[in-house]
DNA sequence: TTGTAGGCGTTATCAG
DNA sequence: CTGATAACGCCTACAA
């Protein structure tokens, strides 16, 4: 992959006169090097734009100083979401001072299966954060079972035994069921979340946990606001006198809103509406949503410093870590 | 970077009662292995869930396999811009097929200076897109004399020879002056993008070229809404008599609408104003923003092929590309 | 069709 | 402090 002939450590060393060995160790700062001859190796290397071969340092040390954050989901959608926004910036911010890089890796959907598993475990990357699984994602197994550090963000729903770090779904949408309760509203429903993921399922059973008839008046939702519209809907056809809304998302939670306005539903005077996330959707609808908080760039961090202390080796780590979430109220309640 | 021990192509070839040449063989496809020997070869390989290990198999192939998307920019600005968005959803269409996988590579501001660099250099990627380029950034020049295929979105503004693929902003921004004057008006002004950046450079130039007092009447501002608005109110308090407005991109004249609505001119009644981009903000706005369109994506389709081309080495290839703008006409002019 | 042997550019372990 | 020398895991002529 260089031009003609990357000068190699051999001709660095043939330049400064010294040895391969000494060149080495200047280049890795190690001690034991005399002044004149770390200045020769230096001029050497300046002079032929030296840079060392990745490939055959990886291949001897068997680290690589990079690490992978893992998107399970299409390249093209992670772009356009925040909540990965959030996550990439905890990540990097949970990198500062590690002297790591970090490599992105998408889902491509050209890709044979295995593309992606292959080259986690082929040696590229240290370890990697995983985040977005569905259910029955085999990836994070593998790469486990491949002997690769990882760290998920957010529960994984099939049981595997992998470290990982997620909001407190569960007692976050348990706080927003209580709320409801003790504000008074009488009739309740929810807008769960996709039960291929674990904070759909998560946040429904905290929901379940705090409310009288746990199976009653539960619609789903993908976290869209079509699908929060359409899911208001249903509920509403069902059931004509609830008088409270626990959405799985505030996403979701703006799609009801629009149902609920174009059936001449007032909020929160006829109905309470409580959402999850406190994205910035939850201060630009009207009236601004009653939500759970969840720190999405915390949850990047401190998925980040788990892998890396893993990778350190400073055992014992928790196996897993839940962040806390708070119930914040506003207008819709 | 593996659990204890990773099994090798050694281990496999014990296990086949094989040698390692025909184990090689199979997992690179290569023709001349009997039926027999590769399905002994198979069935070792997944018993002993070899991967084969990429640092040893680039040492010697001198290719990776992965090309690397490297965004000049701080990492936790990256997500939130659109621009990138859809560039990068570009560059994901334009490998389809070619069995690479993707990197993406961001400035860390914690590195030390060289690190991105010689993590390019070093052998970790075939070829690199490279975006958002500032004046002077020395990185794209290192690559290439490093011997690192590079494409650049963007016109490089240092002068050096790399290829590159851009949007014609020059006569985008021509379209747009012509467009003002033969609506009639008489007193143009412009807001330029960032003089840093050729975006910003050839989008002034473009007008220039058309107008008939070029050095006249020009306000800067960055990408930004605030800064679009304060460019606009300068151009206000200097020359009350503008009757047209080029503003070097859509997000600048937004901030330029609100500053003229606080002055109480009407658009385009009083003034006229022009954006660049298309982007959703010019729909959103009221009145809907002219502008000119560039297609952000296809900008990354485009460099990706022509970054896989010269690695495929379809020579001789066009050492640069304009893709096409369009003025799109809507309610303010 | 298969096996043998040499080397890719580093690091690391030894003696000197 | 410095310099040989043996790995690291794989590919690739070349020979059988």
């Amino acid at each position: 992959m260089r031009g003609s002939q990357a000068p190699t450590l051999e001709a660095v060393a043939r330049v400064a006169g010294v040895s391969r060995s000494t060149v080495s160790r200047v280049i890795n700062n190690l001690p034991g090097v005399s002044k004149r001859a770390k200045l020769a190796v230096d001029t050497a290397i300046a002079e032929l734009r030296y840079v060392p071969n990745q490939a055959a340092r990886n291949l001897v040390t068997r680290r690589t100083n990079s690490i992978a954050l893992v998107v399970s989901e299409r390249g093209d959608r992670v772009f356009s979401d925040p909540f990965f926004a959030k996550i990439l910036r905890g990540v990097y911010a949970g990198m500062t001072g590690s002297r790591r890089q970090l490599v992105l890796l998408m889902d491509q959907e050209d890709r044979e299966d295995g593309a992606l598993e292959s080259y986690l475990c082929g040696g590229h990357v240290d370890g990697a954060v995983v985040v977005s699984l569905h259910r029955g994602d085999p990836l994070p197994a593998r790469l486990v079972e491949a002997g690769l550090p990882v760290v998920l963000v957010g529960r994984p729903l099939s049981g595997i035994k992998v470290p990982y770090v997620d909001s407190d779904n569960f007692t976050g949408a348990a706080a927003a069921a209580r709320h409801l309760i003790t504000t008074g509203r009488r009739v309740l429903a929810t807008i769960a979340g996709p039960q291929d993921m674990a904070a759909g399922v998560d946040r429904l059973a905290g929901w379940q946990a705090c409310v009288p008839e746990p199976a009653e008046r539960v619609a789903y939702s993908d976290f869209s606001v079509e699908g929060g519209a359409r899911a208001m809907a249903e509920l509403l056809a069902e059931f004509p006198d609830i008088d409270a809304v626990f959405a799985a998302a505030d996403i979701i939670a703006v799609g009801a809103l629009r149902t609920l306005a174009e059936h001449g539903k007032r909020v929160p005077d006829d109905i309470a509406l409580v959402g999850f996330d406190d994205s910035v959707l939850a201060t630009t609808t009207a009236p601004q949503l009653t939500t759970v908080r969840q720190d999405v760039e915390e949850l990047g961090r401190t998925t980040t410093w788990h892998l890396l202390a893993q990778l350190a080796g400073d055992e014992p780590l928790p196996p897993s870590v839940l962040l806390p979430t708070e119930l914040v109220e506003r207008s819709s309640t």
